[in-house]
DNA sequence: TATTTATCTAAGCAATTGCTTAGTATTGAA
DNA sequence: TTCAATACTAAGCAATTGCTTAGATAAATA
């Protein structure tokens, strides 16, 4: 009965994610959106509501996808410490664009999303996850108890969401130097 | 000849830098930033030229004030790496409002500012400097050659972004944990 | 083929954005 | 006191914001 959709929210969606991305949450307009999506409005807000809920899937998606990306192999590795500095490494790459930084969606929005415990807690989560995986990697180390691998994964969160938001004004080699130093403590 | 200004702009761009650092920078509107600075909107263009005027003397006035509230301090210090620790748990305290971290106002606006090249040297530029105070008091250690020094100087001031992003979205006791892990073996 | 149901285009809505301008008030020198 | 120079008030500007609506188009069932 229904005409069919000309897109796939799925694909439009990571337009729209890389957009937010590349551009923060409220300079993106909807105008922007439905420009990038390749969609025009009216389909945007059939498909999703308002902003807010684009916005929404789009962290989900960035989220689904970074996972995919490289957490899922950070999750299954075996090399212990080393391979949470080699994601971090990676994430370097896999967040440039131009031979820019665009740093982390989720750390990015954080300081535009004030207030909306939806999209807090969407970020919170994803942040707990990530622990948990340093958690699972840091236990493989015998010689570190419980206390002390809570301790680090934490120490290892923050440190993440620093190289994020460092990457977005300090230069290659800054970063290198804190990536290397940070392991030299584990 | 002229009439007198009726406030100072010290005094006004005060209260437009903690608008900004509360809101970010696109949530704050000349609206708000007129009843928060309790002038009108002419004296606001008057004084500052215009809205990034008043964010560019924001950010000028938070280096200032930051530098005068603590780093003054941790210039002169002499306690060596524990001051830098000691600087670290200030500034979260220093950040806080209403019971929640605000995290840093330049790091915070990195992501706001995209391509403003202006605003990302007013921003860098404090990152230098706070790096050469590191330096400084790294080097009163004379354990510490050149080189050691210059990669701890890099691997502090990531941390200490870090640690004003990750204000914004962790709990305390995480906070604490990186901050502990951080100073471990320095 | 006719009908139903949903998707599309594109125009337009009120509200808000950053900013300007016309007119008035206040100051201090001539 | 007069007058030029600046600061004020308040109204309003065009452009952009997020979002809606009316009407045309397409698809699958009856």
């Amino acid at each position: 009965m229904p005409r069919k959709k000309s897109y796939s929210e799925d694909e439009v969606i990571e337009k729209a994610m890389y957009t937010f991305w590349k551009n923060g949450y409220k300079a993106t307009s909807v105008r922007m959106l439905e420009k990038e999506m390749g969609i025009n409005q009216f389909s945007i807000y059939a498909s999703f509501k308002d902003k807010d809920g684009v916005f929404l899937k789009s962290l989900q998606f960035y989220k689904k996808k970074l996972y995919h990306a490289m957490l899922e192999d950070l999750n299954n590795s075996e090399n212990g410490v080393e391979s949470i500095k080699k994601y971090f490494y990676d994430f370097l790459e896999y967040s440039k664009e131009n031979g820019t930084y665009k740093g982390c969606l989720l750390t990015n929005s954080v300081n535009e999303i004030e207030g909306n415990e939806i999209f807090i807690a969407e970020i919170a989560q994803f942040a707990t996850r990530i622990r948990n995986i340093f958690k699972k990697i840091l236990a493989t180390d015998k010689n570190k108890n419980e206390q002390l691998i809570e301790k680090q994964a934490n120490y290892l969160i923050v440190a993440l969401q620093g190289v994020s938001v460092a990457s977005r004004m300090l230069g290659k080699e800054q970063l290198n130097d804190f990536i290397e130093e940070v392991f030299v403590n584990l």
